[in-house]
DNA sequence: AGTTCGGACCGTT
DNA sequence: AACGGTCCGAACT
């Protein structure tokens, strides 16, 4: 596994690459006590870290990436793959509920479960977790903090109750 | 309107 | 067996 930077205006990100695509994306750490990072991407992972940057710097104008690389997401479950695989069709500036999830996927009690899917997501911004909300249209939880949670969502013009 | 409370639900560890 | 990025209705203010 592979570390590197993405630098934005919103601080740096970072990237975790395998052999097969982007496995992790990480908010930036508060405190920048960043670890050595062996930036020796390999050529493939280059062209995906050039996609990557692209696609978050799209996210964060709240706006569709025009590409995303491929995601390789070895230790999720069958269940979390599929609450990823679907969030992953929702637009931009678009939200749904953890139970609108759910139901989505044939398990329409399961909304506490996406939840801790949701927890679980590795890829936060190009899996957008941030889109999904509480059945009273408010914030519900966001593991890289809600304050991030509300900046992007703003940025894609969705307007959520206090 | 808004808030709190309690129980029920599901997948993960 | 216990814990969550939940949900809903009931019972309040």
């Amino acid at each position: 596994m592979k570390t590197a930077i993405i630098k934005t205006n919103d601080g740096c990100f970072v990237a975790r690459f395998t052999e097969q695509g982007l496995a992790g994306l990480e908010f930036p750490a508060q405190s920048p006590a960043v670890a050595r990072f062996d930036n020796q991407l390999d050529s493939a992972q280059r062209a995906w870290l050039k996609t990557t940057e692209r696609a978050v710097r799209a996210i964060l104008a709240g706006k569709e990436p025009a590409a995303c690389p491929p995601l390789d997401l070895p230790k999720g479950t069958a269940f979390q793959r599929a609450v990823w695989r679907e969030l992953r069709h929702i637009p931009p500036g678009v939200t749904r509920s953890y139970g609108e999830v759910a139901r989505a996927l044939k398990r329409p009690l399961a909304a506490r479960a996406v939840g801790a899917a949701c927890g679980a997501n590795p890829i936060p911004l190009l899996i957008p977790c941030h889109r999904v909300l509480a059945a009273n249209r408010r914030l519900g939880g966001f593991s890289g903090g809600l304050d991030w949670k509300r900046r992007l969502l703003e940025r894609e013009g969705v307007s959520v109750n206090a």
